[in-house]
RNA sequence: GGGCGAAUAGCUCAGUGGGAGAGCACCUGCCUUACAAGCAGGGGGUCAGAGGUUCGAACCCUCUUUCGCCCA
């Protein structure tokens, strides 16, 4: 890295001390009982576990400069934060602390197991709070609430009740994605499919009545045809017209197998033949019920073979499988296929390219698994869901995430919501010991689980005794609920329902939910659902879905891949604001962000450019300039070019408003830069630097340098929302008036005054820098040595011009270097000077001999080349009478407009073109 | 297999029918007292390809190619 000047903006100390004071000063509070306008997100809550990533820092940082945005336009803002119990992954977590002391949570029991996540969680679960104030998230801390505390608890408790009451929840007996390493049911969208290059293996299966012959099936898992109980193949398929009604014998197992028709089965597919496995397949599992087939499970929680599949065999074939017992089911798969290959059964081995489920936690191949469970009936819920979003009350920005969720929701299958993990909220359901006996099997270290056709009895709280049969002997549901069961609630459980708070009224329905696309379904679709369930309204009137931020080869950034920018790394090195800038500023509607420390770079470059432009005011500013900006106010424009930077801050208010409005956050950071740095720094400042350094009008000097600071401040508020340090620091400096806000992240949000929007003062101020522009452009291509003072004589085609540029005259000079310019009408070019034509006037430097007259007209020929290639264009267009009759009167009128002036211009050229070569 | 999206300067991306833009990178010249983390100037594009609609297409339609994501 290299050195610092001394001279640069340093965020370090400066970030920390500014947080600390907007917190102490309860700036981040809201208050229910204020009369203004309710503005309300609620945080998507990290999880305990987590660090603070990128994709926080974007998250975060968007709904910063929303909520910091509206504060300052006087809504009574509420940014509700809080955390997310995270059931599986926090388990995971403490499971292994136990792990490194040599223990198992099953050794120490649930209640010293969950006990010690407790205690987890005070030490470490705040951890990313105090990374989202590093990024200075101004959340309403006070409120800060956790998906496991009291009240949340309570909410979950009431929904559960309230969804069993309705009919909308059930316990049965399904098929489920089972992660055997987290030994838990997972739901359909918890399980990751990933394109994997695998065998296709085809095995016979001989004929009960004819073993010389069988049915060729082919399978991705061999090792599940244990649990066969049939072979399918299509109806029509005249391959095995004659083998359906047959039987055939599972190899290995000796079990008798029936061949059945279902138009299901695809005669493309492998052999044309399937091997049906209801009790490891979804599909198979739709089919064995259609065809009432045996459900085999040959698997134990954890993945190892047990001894299911060999209830019916015989005692030789039992003898010959037992040592498969008790191994994992990859192992099970090798013995399985070398058991095949030895029986000559196994015909064909092929390259296989298909899709597998991970465990999106653990990334354990999840294993489809019958078991009792815990359903949500999602159907009736999805409807109104739908609809909402169809009418527009919930409006999802950008809207082509719509369809998505449209897609989803249509085909929206039941909810698995049951989960066998300690971690979570137990689900309130309780079983009777007295009349329910038979289905409380007892399990290893004093636990105990749940039969399948056990018959819960659901209650708020631990009821006395068992309505049907008066038993005292209660056990409760040993699961814990999904974690998004609890996360769906979080737009009115972080508002204190099912207690009817004041919090709940004003603050409910939110405003706009802040998240990116990859929980869309998780998360967002879950909480339209519940809201509409629960608050019988929608829990947010707008959802902004954003994109990933990734790597800048488009990669996810990951630990593994070592491509991950830690942002907590970015900000000690570069600032809090430079990295909420450049997310800001990368951020476009539906694309990802491709980051890279170069980028972040370069924002931090803006700061400390922003930095020296205040160095510079303040410099400048004496103590009777800031007693007047106190007393009165900025003063009027002195000059043209006060009006035109008035002007223009009036056309950014305006603009970074609607930016804002839309949700085009990188329009709003762009329009700032631009601003800033390209109008505010390279023109105006360095306008009232000549004013400042000439001995010229006193008073003008002054308005110069207090409206450089009043164009400033209120920059420095629009900009405040995406990068609140820098602008509070330099805020702070600044005069006010008395009684101002004490803070800039209090101050009103500035509003365009379109009194001061001076169209003529732009369109003057253009032709000035026009010309300073045209200077310099020849004075950088003749190369004219930096430190001459050159002659410049400007022929103008209009008398307009010769008043705009006396009096512009010392800006012209000064910021063009020019030693005196002289303006005319019938200005004659000097023989051996330089040319250059802009804005219909003509520019001549007289070059007294330093000039190379042959490269000049190359210069002036390429200039008239671009001009010509222009005109020929808009000739091409002009001669076309279709245009003339079809396109817009304005438009044509444009073109023509542009036709005059590129004619004009090249006529000139060329004229001189042709001087500059008898010159020679 | 179904769906969605993308392809514009070396890179990252704006640009919703009427003069191809920005930032970064690059080249040239400057330490000009706010800023070398800077200033001034400059070069650079068959808007993936083909066809269509239109007076006019980066933009609308169709097809093709390539890439990404989601669902099965």
């Amino acid at each position: 890295m290299s050195e610092r000047s001394g001279h640069g903006y340093d965020p370090r100390d400066v970030e920390p001390r500014w947080y600390a004071l907007w917190e102490r000063q309860g700036f981040f509070h809201a208050d229910p009982g204020s009369p203004r306008a309710p503005y309300t997100i609620v945080i998507p809550p990290p999880n305990i576990t987590g660090s603070l990533h990128m994709g926080h820092a974007l998250n975060n940082t968007l709904q910063d400069v929303l909520i910091r945005w509206r504060r300052m336009a006087g809504d009574n803002t509420l940014w509700m934060p809080g955390t997310d119990h995270a059931g599986i992954a926090t388990q995971n977590v403490v499971e292994r602390q136990l792990l490194a002391e040599g223990l198992t949570r099953q050794q120490i029991g649930r209640e010293a197991f969950v006990a010690r996540v407790w205690r987890w969680r005070e030490q470490s679960g705040g951890t990313i709070i105090n990374q989202l104030k590093k990024l200075g998230a101004s959340c309403d801390w006070v409120r800060e609430v956790f998906t496991m505390d009291g009240p949340r608890q309570k909410a979950v408790l009431e929904v559960f009740a309230r969804l069993w009451e309705d009919g909308l929840l059930y316990r049965a007996e399904r098929l489920v994605n089972w992660c055997p390493r987290c030994e838990t049911a997972l739901a359909d969208i918890e399980v990751v499919h990933e394109e994997i290059d695998g065998t296709l293996w085809h095995i016979r299966y001989p004929f009960a009545a004819d073993p010389k012959s069988g049915v060729v099936v082919a399978t991705t898992r061999p090792e599940t045809m244990l649990a066969d109980t049939a072979v399918a193949v299509h109806p029509e398929d005249p391959r095995y017209a004659k083998a359906v009604g047959k039987h055939v014998i599972l190899p290995l197992v000796g079990r008798k197998l029936p061949v059945i028709a279902d138009p299901y089965v695809s005669r493309e597919f492998g052999t044309g033949a399937l091997k049906i496995t209801p009790g490891h397949d979804f599909n198979d599992s739709e089919m064995g019920q259609r065809h009432g087939l045996r459900v085999i499970a040959t698997l134990l929680p954890d993945g190892t073979l047990n001894e299911e599949f060999l209830t019916d065999a015989s005692g030789e074939v039992r003898q010959r499988l037992q040592p498969l017992i008790g191994l994992d089911r990859f192992e099970v798969r090798r013995r399985v296929l070398d058991d095949l290959r030895r029986e000559g059964v196994l015909l064909k081995e092929e390259p296989y390219r298909y899709a597998l489920g991970r465990c999106y936690r653990c990334q354990t191949v999840v294993e489809p698994f019958p078991t009792p469970q815990w359903f949500i009936r999602t159907k009736p819920l999805a409807e109104p869901a739908i609809r909402v979003v169809e009418e527009g009350r919930v409006r999802i920005i950008p809207p082509q995430w719509e369809k998505n969720y449209f897609e989803w929701m249509q085909n929206i299958k039941d909810w698995c919501i049951s989960r066998q993990i300690w971690w979570g909220h137990q689900i309130p359901a309780w079983y009777c010991g007295s009349c329910d006996v038979g289905n409380i099997v007892p399990a290893a270290e004093g636990g105990y689980s749940i039969g399948r056709d056990a018959r819960p009895i659901v209650a708020r709280e631990r009821p006395t005794g068992c309505p049907r049969c008066g038993g005292q002997e209660l056990v409760q549901d040993p699961d814990v609920l999904d974690t998004w069961f609890s996360s769906a609630l979080w737009p009115f459980s972080t508002l204190g329902w099912p207690e009817q708070t004041k919090e709940l009224q004003v603050f409910y329905p939110t405003t706009v939910l802040v998240t990116a696309f990859d929980i869309l379904f998780f998360w967002v679709a879950r909480m339209i659902m519940m809201g509409l369930k629960c608050m019988e309204d929608v829990p947010f009137h707008q959802v902004y879905i954003h994109a990933l931020v990734r790597d800048p080869e488009g990669q996810k950034m990951s630990k593994s891949k070592g491509n991950v920018i830690d942002p907590l790394v970015v900000i000690e090195r570069y600032g809090a604001d430079a990295l909420r800038c450049t997310l800001t500023a990368l951020i476009a509607q539906g694309r990802d962000v491709r980051l890279s420390e170069e980028r972040i770079e370069g924002y931090q470059h803006f700061c400390n450019k922003i930095w020296n432009a205040f160095r510079f005011v303040g410099l400048h500013l004496s103590p009777d300039d800031a007693e007047a900006l106190k007393r009165e106010g900025p003063p009027p424009p002195a000059d043209l070019a006060d009006r035109w930077i008035v002007s223009r801050l009036q056309e950014v208010i305006a603009s970074v408003t609607q930016a804002l409005e839309t949700f085009r956050f990188s329009d709003a950071a762009s329009h700032l830069y631009q601003f800033l740095w390209h109008e505010y720094c390279d023109w105006y400042l360095e306008f009232v630097k000549v004013r400042l350094t000439t001995d010229g009008d006193q008073a003008a000097a002054r308005t110069g340098r207090l409206l450089l600071v009043h164009v400033l401040e209120v920059s420095l508020r629009l900009l405040h929302p995406i990068m609140p340090f820098i602008t509070e620091e330099i805020w702070q400096h600044l005069p006010h008036p008395s009684g101002a806000p004490s803070s800039v992240m209090i101050a009103p949000w500035p509003v365009a005054e379109p009194s001061r929007v001076d169209p003529e003062a732009v369109r003057k101020m253009d032709r000035v820098m026009a010309v300073i522009r045209a200077i310099r452009n020849i004075r950088s291509e003749v190369r004219i040595p930096t430190n001459a003072s050159p002659m410049v004589l400007v022929k103008i085609g209009q008398e307009e011009d010769a008043s705009l540029l006396a009096s512009a005259e010392t800006y012209v000079r000064q910021l063009a270097r020019a030693r005196e310019v002289r303006v005319g009408r019938t200005l004659e070019r000097p023989r051996r000077s330089a040319v250059a034509v802009t804005a219909g006037m003509e520019i001549y430097i007289p070059l007294e001999g330093l000039i190379d007259i042959a490269a000049e007209a190359q210069r002036v020929d390429r200039e008239l080349q671009k001009v010509a290639q222009e005109l020929e264009r808009v000739n091409r267009k002009l001669s076309n009478r279709d245009f003339l009759a079809r396109a817009p009167a304005e438009v044509v009128a444009k073109e023509r407009e542009t036709q005059r002036e590129l004619g004009e211009a090249s006529e000139k050229l060329a004229r001189h073109l042709g001087v500059l070569r008898d010159e020679r």
